[in-house]
DNA sequence: TGGTACAATGACATCGATGTTATAATAAAA
DNA sequence: TTTTATTATAACATCGATGTCATTGTACCA
């Protein structure tokens, strides 16, 4: 049937172990018996059978890349693409693979979790963090499974996540709204369950930028948003019944800015001139929005390439045992300003 | 170090093969023996060898989901986000693994497909069509590996496909556009370096409906697009400079017609009032825009669910040596009136 | 010329499960 | 009660690679 290091040994008069050498490109094989041996791997269309290396070997080459229970969340929020792209290059790149699980539910997300990592199907796990992932992390952890987490799971995470700064991206942002000349923002911050309990919201970074600026923060001007264009949409209409209503809004995703363009203009305003808007990823379509919007970017490509990096760099060198894992890292986010934050109506 | 089935049994006084048959739900097992294990098993903590497993059933459980060379396309396409989920999901129900890989370049495509495929690293696997496929199907099918892709991959191709009947969504929505009164219709149809050679533009359907209503196809209004909401945008220009100007607009893909709504906005025009949009593949976004966008919808989940059910179905039930794999199947689109198709300007 | 190093190769065991076949224990039939 | 089925279990081989260790061949040095 399916041709085997044994056919290909025989083949070329040598021992399996000489074909296993040629292979591995083992240095210690005469230039001649190499050549014989490639030429009969040739000629069978040899292809080594890579379970069987995994068996022996105990590596798999496999990277797991679980999102617990977010499958619709997940594939529309384009956000999340880009982690997972950034993610896929790294693996890709390493000659491992990647195995995508969607799990739908917390319990589904367990069973999935446990078939990829306790089974041997992977050699480690990218983990979104979500609320609920801290059991999975800690268990994790105790055991000795690898994975990193796109996110802390659990407030005193200190190893194997890597994380954007929200805070530090709210006050960039703020702060540059301040500087304008804003101080009557509106805020669309992350529900919180769409995130980790241990991640902090980027609220309290504009809470600081107002403090710093010794102006009042308006707290009737925050809202909860689900991440989604609707919810920016909807968010519009409440801004607006404020009074006085907020010159400028910030959106935590950048769907969401989406979302508070289209309301404004079905309100007859127009963004950057009547209001600012700011987004909160700098996703790739927002370059290509009309009217370009400002955003901060969160680097969630490089989000999903750093967790893979560290993971990979966790599973290639973790000689001792009990250790830890990779130290947490924290991602810093930038200021991309484009044409939706001009400064409050009539300063432009 | 990790325990494995022969520490079980040991655990339990019986033999590995004992375990195996608790594990595997074997009817020849005494219940209090079947206890005995399960209770070892459970103070163990111990999961079978997935790898182990698959060495000897010559089974992985894992499917290969490929997109030849389309990286960035890829992730930015909400559309084939919508396939990738339709397969993930069904892929998961069964139990089984999808690894992902979106290789950049047409060397690169080739050298992962061996490596999944040719290694034995997955079952089978799912191909996107685009050009430069054929080849390797060619290939797959001469050496009988399991594969079932997304598109044809050459137009002979008779089996292990599953394909939108493009041809027919254009034809759908042309008759509809046709039946409001339009007759300067300007299509957007796909570029050629998207689409598979195989693969027939959705025009000729646009076409067989104005030889059917027996008015003249404006030939002077197609263009061809990449799929991106960019050049939905720059159409818009181009189609206002024809004379007499196109009353609809007709896009093969959802985004493009994204950009269509964007570019009428920013000349002035009204969608839906001054000019129809037709989009062409009903995206989950799509449902949510304002003003309501027309669609037709080419099922692009459905398209990647049936690909993994085909694959499933070929993977489990090929007994005999030498068949030709799955007839390939055609999906029909349907069309999805919102608020962009109202007529020609004055008939609102 | 014999000894020592090192290069080149092979024999055999091994990874952890399951398939095959033999055998022990029990139940049903004669 | 003996024979025959049937149930329950185990011994051993096997999947296809690689690791370990032994062995052979060759070159270099004393």
């Amino acid at each position: 049937m399916t041709t085997t290091i044994y056919d290909v040994a025989a083949k070329a008069g040598v021992s399996p172990k000489t074909v296993s050498r040629v292979i591995n490109g083992s240095a210690l094989v005469k230039e001649e018996t190499r050549e014989r041996v490639l030429e009969a791997i040739r000629l069978l269309d040899y292809h080594p059978n890579a379970v069987a290396k995994s068996l022996k070997q105990k590596v798999t080459y496999n990277i797991g890349y679980v999102v617990p229970y977010g499958s619709d969340f997940v594939f529309r929020d384009p956000g999340q693409m880009e982690q997972l792209k950034g993610a896929s290059d790294v693996i890709n790149a390493a000659d491992y693979n990647l195995i995508l699980s969607v799990p739908s539910t917390a319990r589904e997300a367990l069973l999935e979790v446990n078939r990829l990592l306790k089974h041997k199907k992977v050699d480690g796990l990218i983990l979104y963090a979500m609320e609920g992932v801290e059991p999975l992390a800690r268990e994790f952890e105790e055991k000795g499974l690898k994975y990193v987490s796109l996110g802390k799971c659990y407030p005193e995470q200190e190893y194997n996540f890597v994380e954007v700064d929200s805070p530090s991206g709210g006050y960039l942002a703020t702060r540059f709204l301040l500087n304008l000349g804003h101080y009557r923002i509106g805020f669309i911050c992350e529900a919180p369950q769409f995130l980790v309990p241990a991640k902090e919201s980027m609220i309290k970074g504009c809470i600081r930028a107002y403090e710093e600026a010794k102006i009042e923060f308006p707290h009737d001007l925050v809202l909860e948003g689900d991440y989604s264009v609707e919810f920016g949409e909807y968010a519009v209409g409440r801004f607006l019944q404020k009074n006085p209503r907020p010159t400028a809004i910030f959106c935590a995703s950048d769907p969401m800015a989406w979302g508070v363009l289209r309301g404004l203009r079905k309100k007859g305003l127009v963004p950057g001139r009547d209001i600012d808007v700011l987004g909160g990823d700098d996703l790739p379509f927002t370059k290509s929005i009309e009217p370009g919007l400002s955003a901060v970017n969160s680097k969630l490509y490089e989000l999903g390439a750093q967790a893979a990096r560290m993971l990979l760099d966790y599973i290639r060198n973790s000689r001792e045992e009990g250790e830890k894992g990779i130290p947490g890292r924290y991602l810093q986010s930038e200021l991309v300003v484009r044409e939706t934050t001009n400064g409050p109506s009539g300063k432009r």
